[in-house]
RNA sequence: GCGAGAGUGGCGGAAUCUGGCAGACGCGCUGGGUUUAGGUCCCAGUGCCCGCAAGGGCGUGGGGGUUCAAAUCCCCCCUCUCGCACCA
């Protein structure tokens, strides 16, 4: 008798699969199988796999080896996120060169991914620090550049004094750097940005496309855009005469209007400030949002704020009204100045309160005392009835907001517009390690794309990047000098290169033509392939990846390059693995690693302990579902040796009989695997193999055969734990080819219900016994056998049934009376 | 504060979509067996309470409702997790 010993068999079929160069993509076209692109999110190169690679890879595995054991033409690709800050800076830790850390991560990642048996198309493995692949990154820009989509300018970006770099806005936690906690000013840099404002609309309408996605990320995309309807009025300077314009989603509440707010840093401001006596006092403001981060400014004081001197003039009442500054106004979102209605807005009350400016009520609950604005203790924002404005008195919200909409455009007061929340989306930064942006300033011609024939604008080896507090690139002696393309005259290059952002957004489209060189890919062979069937990976990626890459797709529509507006329409998100309810952290040392497991106890037992611990998207607390001993023997690795010897039992004992009710199992297990399978029910899936093992070793025991019952349990093992599934296929089970190829196994109708089933017996609803009937009962007989019960006649007592309840063949309840 | 999701044994979880045996499956634990240095392996038990048992009572965060029947549907409340958070 063999025993299980995965250390045998698993190098075993890791060097088979390698040389049978399996699971490769067909692109054959007499293949006519369904195509089916199962896309993992691909991983950034930092050491070794950890325990979320294994989580996210073991669902996205299962789903590719699901697809393509059902008949599918399975296109699982892999690739490397390889641009980025972490590696530049584990290369100036180490002394190395960021390519050579990067290039050996990739080589331990990718043996490990092997190592675990992941059916990837190793044919197609890409690598966006590659110039073979940021060549068309570049392209991407230029064609970006040419359609205005890409553009520069100078912005307020986040800058750490230690670090000496600009840090993106998740690298920044309250106003601190991420990663020296150093206190992150601001800087005015003149910055690349893409023109993902253009296409706000278009990302909110297409998410009916967006077919099978976690509405927690969908509601974070909408969140992230953030949509508001309302209009834009302007007020005109009464020293000045100057218009400037505000945005409200409130414009039934103009007439409430008693103050006027600029943001400290709005170009009017210091002028403004000037001419109105306040100057010193608003400085202060000003100087000290400047040493802010962009950040931490999210906390700053509602009730802070400078009286300005000069006065705004209300649209529609003619009334003047004072100016103020104050940092609770945000430069970057509206118009950068508020008309403030303290009555029926909560920051705008608290402002009035502590600056004394009255407060007027414009808008009365509809069923409650009417408010004061003298008495009142919060602002009132919920819907009511219109007073103290003019002719439009007694108006009901939300109608009202249209209607004074209506009146202020036919007036030209103003008019209905809507504001988004997001931003363009900056793209530069000042680091070394990622793709050089491919302009090239030219004094004479000004910006000039790189022409395709010069790409890819390569990062040269010898450059210092030591953070120094301006791009590397342009330290470089001599990179940056070349002719303009356009007038031949001399020139710079652009010394920022892309944030790793753009290499992921588009990279799904590179997989389906990995080695294309006239694009950045074979339109056929996208249109053929996407979208993608089914996308997994973390939900740190909720919204700026995904809506990257929507953004970038959505281009490419426009361009005529892809036949479809959303790359992913199927998204599913892994849980985070974390220790003792906190993330795995070198600081808290409590960081468990997936491979010493996989030598320990095996891929299979590795990808089946994910799998099984509970649902897919939830996360799995390694401290509850392992033990604290890392030598402890995981449950899954226990029940695969059950597996080893009860195949290896039923293919011993031939075609001897299987007794019916482990025929009706399989068929039933079949059924439910599949469909768990198709919902990325992992865990019950794989609890109904075990129960389906359980009886098929019941049934050996019992003398019998079960010999299909084995080959079914083979087959739907191998999404799960494919190496097992494997060798039980390919040498017990002596099956010609391998598992990975199916078929995926089918069940007959007729045999998943069982012939006989437990009749319940209810009283009053409580459950008095439980009968053996044959499952095809009739009501009347059903009915009759629930009478014949003892334990109901005692329940019964006696008593009147007055109703009975028959669900023949589950359930009977007989409902009494006195 | 706003939005989303979730509360079930000692633990991970199942049953929730479609109201009908709550606790599948596994971990852990207890007892027994084989082997024995231990682990492995095999068998039995394991929601709580009463009971030798048969059986009975209680039980899915709390309260109310609908129903013959509620973990499941509806209303209110509590708690937790996640996301967003001066967005005018």
């Amino acid at each position: 008798m063999r025993r299980y010993d995965a250390s045998e068999i698993e190098p075993k079929w890791v060097a088979a699969w390698d040389a049978e160069g399996r699971f490769r993509a067909s692109e054959d076209p007499g293949d006519t199988r369904p195509k089916f692109y199962a896309l993992d999110m691909f991983p950034y190169p930092s050491g070794d796999l950890h325990m979320g690679h294994a989580e996210a890879f073991s669902g996205g595995d299962a789903v590719a080896r699901f697809k393509a054991m059902q008949g599918h033409n399975v296109l699982h690709p892999i690739g490397w996120d390889a641009f980025g800050l972490p590696a530049e800076n584990a290369a100036i830790k180490r002394g190395i060169a960021p390519a050579e850390w990067t290039y050996a991560n990739i080589e331990q990642q990718a043996a490990s991914f092997k190592r675990m048996g992941m059916s990837f198309d190793w044919s197609r493995q890409l690598n966006t620090c590659d110039p073979s692949y940021y060549r068309w990154t570049q392209w991407l820009f230029t064609k970006f550049f040419e359609r205005g989509l890409a553009y520069r300018k100078k912005s307020a970006v986040n800058w750490c004094p230690n670090d000496a770099t600009v840090l993106a806005n998740e690298q920044v936690k309250q106003g601190a750097c991420e990663r020296c906690g150093a206190v992150v000013e601001r800087r005015d840099l003149t910055q690349w940005f893409l023109r993902i404002t253009d296409y706000t609309q278009r990302l909110l309408d297409d998410e009916a496309e967006l077919i099978d996605w976690p509405e927690r990320v969908l509601t974070m995309q909408r969140n992230w855009i953030g949509r508001s309807q309302g209009a834009e009025v302007t007020f005109a300077i009464k020293e000045t005469g100057e218009e400037i314009p505000v945005f409200t989603t409130r414009p039934d509440t103009l007439w409430g209007v008693t103050f006027f707010v600029f943001s400290v840093e709005h170009p009017a401001v210091r002028r403004l400030a000037e001419l109105g006596g306040t100057w010193d006092e608003v400085s202060v403001l000003v100087d000290q949002a400047r040493a802010t981060s962009l950040n931490s400014r999210e906390a700053a004081d509602t009730k802070e704020g400078v009286f300005l001197g000069v006065h705004a003039v209300n649209p529609v009442s003619g009334e003047e009204i004072p100016c103020y500054a104050a940092p609770y106004v945000l430069m970057e979102y509206g118009t950068g100045a508020i008309m403030a209605v303290p009555g029926h807005d909560e920051r705008d009350f608290a402002f009035a309160r502590t600056h004394e400016v009255p407060v007027r009520v414009v808008i009365q609950p509809r069923d409650a005392d009417p408010l004061d604005g003298d008495t009142m203790t919060e602002a009132f924002a919920g819907e009511g009835v219109m007073v103290n404005s003019g002719h439009f008195d007694g108006q009901e919200t939300p109608a009202s907001i249209a209607a004074v909409v209506e009146w202020l455009e036919a007036e030209g007061r103003g008019e209905g517009t809507v504001n988004y929340r997001l931003r363009d989306w900056l793209i530069s930064r000042q680091r070394y390690w990622g793709p050089p942006i491919p302009i090239i300033h030219c004094p004479a011609c000004g910006e000039v794309a790189v022409p395709e024939s010069d790409l890819p604008v390569e990062l040269p080896a010898d450059v210092d990047f030591q953070p120094g507090g301006d791009s590397p690139l342009a330290r470089h002696p001599s990179w940056k000098r070349v002719t303009c393309p356009t007038c031949g005259g001399e020139a710079e290059r652009d010394t920022d290169t892309m944030d790793t952002f753009v290499d992921s957004s588009w990279y799904y489209l590179r997989y389906c033509s990995p080695g294309y060189l006239d694009g950045p890919f074979d339109p056929a062979a996208v249109a053929a392939w996407m979208p993608v069937g089914q996308y997994t990976g973390g939900v740190e990626h909720a919204i700026l990846h995904l809506l990257y890459s929507r953004f970038v797709t959505k281009v490419l529509y426009d361009m005529g390059m892809v036949p479809f507006t959303e790359p992913f329409p199927r998204v599913m998100n892994q849980g985070q693995v974390i220790y003792g309810g906190a993330s795995m952290s070198k600081s808290k040392g409590n960081i468990v690693e997936p491979m010493p497991i996989v030598q320990r106890w095996g891929a299979d037992s590795v990808r089946l302990i994910m799998l099984f611990a509970g649902p897919f998207e939830d996360d799995i607390d390694w401290k509850l579902i392992a033990g604290e001993d890392p030598d402890r023997r995981p449950g899954v690795h226990s029940w695969l040796s059950r597996v080893f010897t009860a195949v290896g039992d039923a293919v011993e004992r031939g075609d001897a009989p299987e007794p019916d009710a482990l025929v009706r199992l399989t068929n039933r297990t079949i059924k439910g695997v599949t469909e768990d399978l198709e919902r990325f029910r992992f865990n019950t899936a794989i609890s109904k193999l075990q129960v389906l093992t359980n009886e098929t070793r019941a049934a050996l025991d019992g003398g019998a055969g079960a010999r299909s019952a084995a080959r079914s349990l083979t087959l739907m093992l191998a999404p799960f734990a494919p190496f097992i599934a494997e060798e039980l296929w390919r040498v017990d089970l002596g099956e010609p080819g391998s598992v990975a190829d199916g078929p995926w196994p089918e069940f007959d109708p007729a045999l998943v219900v069982e012939d006989t089933v437990q009749l319940i017996v209810q009283v009053d609803g409580r459950v008095r016994d439980r009968i053996e009937v044959a499952a095809t009962i009739s009501e009347a007989d059903a009915l009759a056998a629930a009478k014949a019960s003892e334990n109901a006649r005692r329940a019964v007592d006696g008593r009147e049934v007055v109703k009975e309840i028959v669900r023949a063949p589950k359930l009977v309840n007989l409902v009494t009376r006195g």
